[in-house]
DNA sequence: AAAATTACTTGACAAAGTCAAGTAATTTGA
DNA sequence: TCAAATTACTTGACTTTGTCAAGTAATTTT
């Protein structure tokens, strides 16, 4: 049986493991036109109905003034338009164009790729498991909150 | 019966979920007198026989010239010495100081108790279930590579 | 309708990370 | 055996990333 503190060594060690896999996953974003941090903010356009900085600062932890600038320069690119929202003009509705789609869909291509190769060693037995464990971290740790 | 493509969508949505809580965990950096990447620097050097720049290089991706300022900042902090390795003189062996030991000890701290919040809603058979199923995910991607 | 709040922007700055050239010690191989 | 190559680390110059606080315009509160 174990105590407290074994169990919150093993999670953190869990947490060390894992913190490693993301980075690794995360090495792409080296190779493509995007931060990680601007990976997150565009994910949060592309999925988030009628996007808007508020809202992305509801999904992710980001400085404000970063995020006007990360915005502002995802404009310059011309991934994004940002018109000021009909029924609260503080507000500024941001929507992909299709060139922002286009980039946010390779950007996940190379993503998936990763996550394939990362996977492909294992059967499919093993993947279930996979997602099963995932899935019960997940629900757990959303109860436990 | 799930398909290849559903199957990573539904890691890429774990590592989603699963960086927010490493996110929140690193929070506690914050507060410190340690940046993420300090702390897992600090951590090697106090979990590490005969640490080296080399060593701890091995273990975590750094930039050569980063880690080398990052112990040269430990150095001038007091929280380790470096001495060079008297079989290669090329190679500064890096031992923590006793401030170094309990600085460290205190970021340890630090995240237990964080760690302990995180999981004190959950039952004592729900404990179990989480380390099963972190221990699960380890094994797996580390068969899988 | 003045005061407070909200949503976002901007300027000035600090922290984090990268790249390449340089030094000293060690290893390689003709 | 000694010049060339490699290794381990350092340093200078730089870019990227992130933070803080003050500012503007629209909306809400009282």
């Amino acid at each position: 049986m174990k105590n407290d503190q074994e169990s919150v060594d093993k999670i953190r060690s869990f947490n060390r493991f894992y913190t490693n896999i993301i980075g690794l996953l995360d090495q792409h974003f080296l190779d493509s036109p995007f931060s990680l941090t601007e990976g997150r903010v565009l994910y949060e356009i592309c999925n988030t109905e009628e996007c808007s900085a508020k809202k992305i600062r509801e999904r992710i932890v980001i400085d404000e003034g970063y995020l006007s600038r990360i915005l502002d320069s995802f404009s310059k690119r011309g991934l994004i338009k940002k018109t000021p929202s009909p029924t609260d003009r503080r507000l500024r509705i941001i929507l992909p164009t299709e060139k922002g789609k286009n980039e946010f869909a390779s950007l996940n291509e190379n993503s998936n790729i990763l996550i394939s190769q990362m996977i492909e060693k294992l059967s499919h037995e093993e993947h279930g498991k996979l997602l099963n464990n995932m899935e019960g971290i997940r629900a757990l740790l959303e109860k436990a909150k």
